[in-house]
DNA sequence: CCTCAGCTGTTTTTT
DNA sequence: ACAGCTGAGG
């Protein structure tokens, strides 16, 4: 089979990627811009085309469910022809289909659910209340972040080493095997239960291990240096002897390590296989020669990575403009006049890109584009599926499909309110704890045992009544699993959501919430329904209409809000950056202790992870990169003196244009030695006494003037003492 | 059930 | 600074 056309596009390097032999494993080292979709796409394509493989027989697993959608999108393009019987998705995606089809071998229910990390938190909560532990004492959140942590890992509580008097373990451990217990007992299953069960399934199943070894013949992965424990360990079991690996990855894009990836894969994957080939991309398709050599140079700062040096064909190009603004709005101020001269030269805004290290950054920013009327849209922030309103909703539909399930009786019970408060619903839980049954049967035998008072009894039996109805009305009457409209034809999946969404009287509850919260609330409850129609249900095993919509929210999340269609400048973290390329970039806030950030000053590891960001963000742009910080930053209702980011420093002069501010704001007057208390100076003909004031800001008095100094570093980190004239001010 | 004062935490985020 | 939550009181 002639495959010529799949191979003429592609560099030597890449062409060597996508035709790595049988027999061979093969790690692509894949710089940022270099083609790594590409190449992953193009090798499929090219498994399939050779004969090789067979659609059937290729499983290629990404983190996001965007990078999926991509993925699949580029190789039906290639070949021309639907992807079905590939499997491509993303881990939990893939573990999810493995489970439902599985169910049994699992240990799973049939319609299992999956909780997000909301519905963990708040089981997370209840089990603490249960076991009478104190929140303020125990935080959900670490709790949470415990056992996420050992799931990971692949750690089951038994497996857990305790040491010895370790309180926090120990009530951790405890909370672990309680939240199990109710997740195991309500057919719960969380993110990183969906990867843990899926290894173990492999592990207690051979014949169910075999039948995937032996259909996937080929797995690729792309992202490999986010990979953590249990993913590395169940694509190492899936592939067996005789599957073949490709795996695209780069070290020094790994931003994840605080989320358990462990960048370790890389090396342990050369020690595990034998034969695997390292094929380095160094070409890059992306950005100018400037742009990739300071990040280059900045990266090269890290110890301990595979190495690597990208480079391109196109020109040197533009410069990094640097810019130290005097505080942050001036910082802003400066975004947006570069992004109007952007625009004035006949670019599209989508075209730019702020980057930011924290989502707390973007206000200032957002703020000075309003001013001048440049629209934008921030990623970050609420999903949709994630929004209380829609979690609402959902809680009533599946209710009314299954009356057992707690987590959600408890969601909605009183929401909208209808006079049932905790006291009413502590009562319902104990009940349902002592007997072991379901808050639902536990509500009903109250009513019955007259164990309510009765305006409780009441409020509760409404609530009941009110489930019942939407049952009834969407299931239609008889016991057959058919949902019947007014025309007593079957009802649709948004049929029933509409349905559901009107008698639960959510749309009037929210009318009442004030602002402009309470009408997006109701929008998104009409976004739901329409979400519904639009949803494509694929004929699976094991798992029905509904319960594929169930897990769909869960698994995808849904956009982050943003300003729709819109031509508009982006905004976003430099995490959710990653992937991403623009023309112009700004790397906003670099300076010490915002990025690197505080929280990883101390420990190498995590400075080396920062480090890479910041070579992630530098190497998002195509054509110009702007970087800025600010001397003055309001961070926690607090000012405080900055020195600009050791990664400005790290980035060698010669790509960097500084950009003077202008005029107002700075001049360089002595230079401080660090342990000075006070100075004196002259300027002009006055001499001058400066002492330091609260932290490092001088008060300056003078006679007949008075100024303000301040303590400023430059970007080698000296300390000088500065006359801040934008503080100027005569006196008489 | 609603409102309001007081307290707390505040990197990054997918699934 | 400020959002989001909790608990007290109306």
């Amino acid at each position: 089979m002639d495959v010529s056309d799949l191979l003429n596009s592609l560099n030597s390097a890449q062409r060597e990627a996508v035709c790595v032999s049988p027999g061979h494993h093969a790690l692509i080292l894949a710089g940022a811009g270099s083609g790594k979709t590409r190449v992953l796409v193009h090798r499929i394509a090219w498994l399939i085309r050779t004969g090789a493989a067979s659609p059937y027989g290729v499983l290629a697993v990404t983190f996001t469910n965007k990078a999926a959608n991509e993925m699949r999108g580029r190789i039906e393009e290639l070949l021309a022809m639907p992807a079905s019987g590939m499997w491509v998705g993303t881990f939990h995606g893939i573990a999810h289909r493995l489970l439902r089809a599985h169910y049994q071998e699992a240990g799973l229910p049939q319609g299992f659910q999956i909780l997000d990390s909301d519905d963990q938190y708040r089981l997370i909560r209840r089990v603490l209340r249960e076991l009478d532990l104190d929140e303020k004492q125990w935080p959900p959140r670490q709790m949470q972040g415990f056992i996420n942590r050992h799931k990971d890992r692949g750690e089951r509580p038994d497996q857990i080493k305790v040491h010895q008097g370790d309180l926090f373990q120990d009530v951790a451990l405890k909370v672990y095997r309680r939240y199990e217990e109710i997740c195991r007992r309500r057919g719960a299953v969380d993110f990183a239960e969906l990867l843990l069960r899926a290894y173990e399934l492999f592990l207690s199943r051979r014949e169910v291990l075999e039948h995937y070894q032996r259909r996937f013949s080929h797995i690729l992965i792309d992202e490999f240096q986010d990979t953590n424990t249990i993913q590395y360990a169940w694509i190492k079991l899936l592939a067996g002897d005789r599957g073949e690996l490709f795996a695209v990855g780069d070290d020094d894009q790994s931003i994840y390590g605080w989320r358990g990836a462990q960048i370790e894969n890389i090396h342990q994957y050369q020690r595990d296989y034998a034969n695997v080939e390292l094929i380095r991309l160094e070409q890059n398709y992306r950005s100018t020669g400037n742009i990739l050599n300071a990040a280059n140079a900045l990266i090269a700062k890290n110890a301990d990575r595979l190495g690597k040096n990208l480079w391109t064909e196109y020109g040197e190009g533009e410069l990094i403009k640097l810019y130290g603004a005097f505080n942050e709005l001036e910082e802003a101020r400066y975004v947006v006049e570069q992004i109007e001269g952007w625009i004035a030269e006949g670019h599209a805004r989508s075209e730019v890109a702020i980057l930011y290290r924290s989502n707390a950054q973007s206000r200032v920013l957002e703020e000075a584009l309003l001013y001048r009327s440049i629209p934008y849209r921030i990623y970050g922030g609420m999903r949709f599926f994630e929004r209380a309103e829609i979690k609402d909703a959902l809680a009533y539909l599946r209710l009314s499909m299954n009356r057992d399930d707690d987590p959600s009786f408890e969601r909605v019970v009183n929401t909208p309110p209808r006079g049932i408060g905790a006291r009413t619903v502590d009562n319902i839980r104990e009940l349902a704890r002592d007997r072991g049954i379901s808050l639902w049967r536990a509500a009903e035998e109250l009513i019955a045992s007259k164990g309510l008072t009765a305006r409780a009894a009441n409020a509760v039996d409404s609530f009941i009544q009110l489930v019942e109805q939407m049952a009834g009305d969407v299931q239609g009457s008889s016991d057959v699993d058919m949902s019947l409209n007014d025309e007593g034809g079957q009802m649709d999946l948004h049929e029933q959501i509409d349905h559901i969404v009107q008698l639960s009287n959510l749309i009037e509850h929210f009318k009442k919430e004030k602002g402009e919260r309470g009408q997006a609330r109701i929008e998104n409850l009409e976004e739901l329904v329409s979400a519904g129609r639009q949803f494509e249900f694929e004929e699976e095993e094991g798992i029905d209409e509904l319960g594929a919509f169930l897990a769909h929210a869960a698994l995808e999340a849904g956009e982050r809000q943003a300003g729709e269609g819109e031509d508009g400048v982006q905004m976003m973290t430099l995490h959710s950056a990653k992937g991403l390329e623009f023309p112009l970039v700004f790397l906003v806030g670099l300076e010490e202790g915002l990025f690197p950030h505080q929280m990883s000053l101390d420990e190498p590891g995590r400075l080396e992870e920062e480090r890479r960001l910041c070579y992630v963000g530098m190497t998002r742009a195509r054509e110009r990169l702007v970087i800025s910080y600010a001397e003055v930053r309001r961070l926690y209702g607090q000012e405080k003196y900055t020195r600009p980011s050791r990664f400005v420093s790290e980035i060698p002069a010669e790509f960097i244009d500084e950009v003077r501010i202008r005029g107002q704001v700075s001049q360089p007057l002595y230079r401080v030695p660090e342990e000075e208390q006070s100075h004196e100076f002259s300027l002009g003909q006055r001499l001058f006494h400066a002492k330091f004031g609260e932290g490092t800001l001088l008060d300056f008095e003078g006679s007949g003037a008075q100024a303000r100094v301040q303590v400023k570093f430059d970007r080698a980190g000296t300390k000088w003492l500065v006359l801040a004239y934008a503080k100027l001010e005569r006196i008489g």
